[in-house]
DNA sequence: AAAACACTTTACGTTTACGTAAACTTTAAC
DNA sequence: GTTAAAGTTTACGTAAACGTAAAGTGTTTT
């Protein structure tokens, strides 16, 4: 069922394209970890899923300790008191406020962008006729003097 | 037309709920131009207008850097020779890709969050029965010790 | 005009998220 | 078996985004 390849650190860290040195960081911080073969970190499938979370974390701008928040959240909810399973579900509810949030900036966002990007085709095409202008000038100077 | 209304530093800090301090640092990093009376800082609706786009890119993951080069060369743009306005295009073009990515995260993120929710419910509901359960037993006790 | 209050500059401190270098060990390749 | 490649720890460095304290300058309220 869930698969049970390993992974090596530089393998992870050119799948996702971080460093190893950041991976190692994200372990130091309790985000990740591996088992070890010797000193050598082995990473499984779940390490993965989590690398995964973290980067896609950064990207909608959450901070590594929050990240990590809903991890031992997540790990504490699993052994699962009631209390946890709650905390759990008003965390949830939470995170979705944020992402209304943030599909609202998104959508602001392209709206903005839509107008500035008709606002430069506007100024290009301005331009344009200006320089057609100019060349048809310059065009009848020249046959005028090479005649 | 486009309003004349002017803001203090104060105002601005409530009606965003940012610090002062963080204003005047925006300020510092050159993303806020306002007027003086003195010493004392004037703002106008464009800048209130650029300090929502900066708390808005910070909710979506920019940095102030960032958010200050689109500032920078959106003012550029609108003195606009040709170059600036296509490079305008493509950085334009850029952060639509970004969005895209963003979307996608966040619609990742909802769907893990669907079954997360559904995860937790599911564990609650089986905590219920087993206090029914519990429940029940213990009543039974209970009335025959009573008997 | 004195007190209270908002605003200012200057400057050092702090946290986050790594980069980078040094010196060492383990594993893989020849 | 040695050399190269990949991995390790230790530790100091850095950029970004402010926090915080100090000390001064208006301004307005009583």
């Amino acid at each position: 069922m869930s698969e049970k390849r390993t992974f090596s650190i530089s393998e992870l860290s050119q799948e996702f394209d971080v460093t190893t040195r950041s991976i190692r960081f994200y372990e130091d911080q309790g985000l990740l970890k591996p088992n070890r073969r010797g000193q050598t970190r082995i990473f499984s499938t779940k390490d993965r899923v989590r690398l995964k979370l973290i980067l896609r974390g950064k990207r909608m701008g959450f901070s590594l300790a929050e990240t990590k928040e809903l991890f031992d959240l997540w790990d504490e909810t699993l052994t699962g008191n009631e209390k946890q399973l709650l905390k759990m579900l008003e965390i949830l509810s939470a995170r979705r406020e944020q992402l209304e949030q943030q599909k609202e900036d998104i959508a602001m966002a392209e709206m903005e962008m839509d107008t500035a990007e008709a606002r430069c085709r506007e100024a290009l095409t301005e331009l344009q006729k200006k320089k057609e202008e100019q060349g048809l000038t310059t065009n009848t100077k020249e046959t005028a003097v090479s005649k």
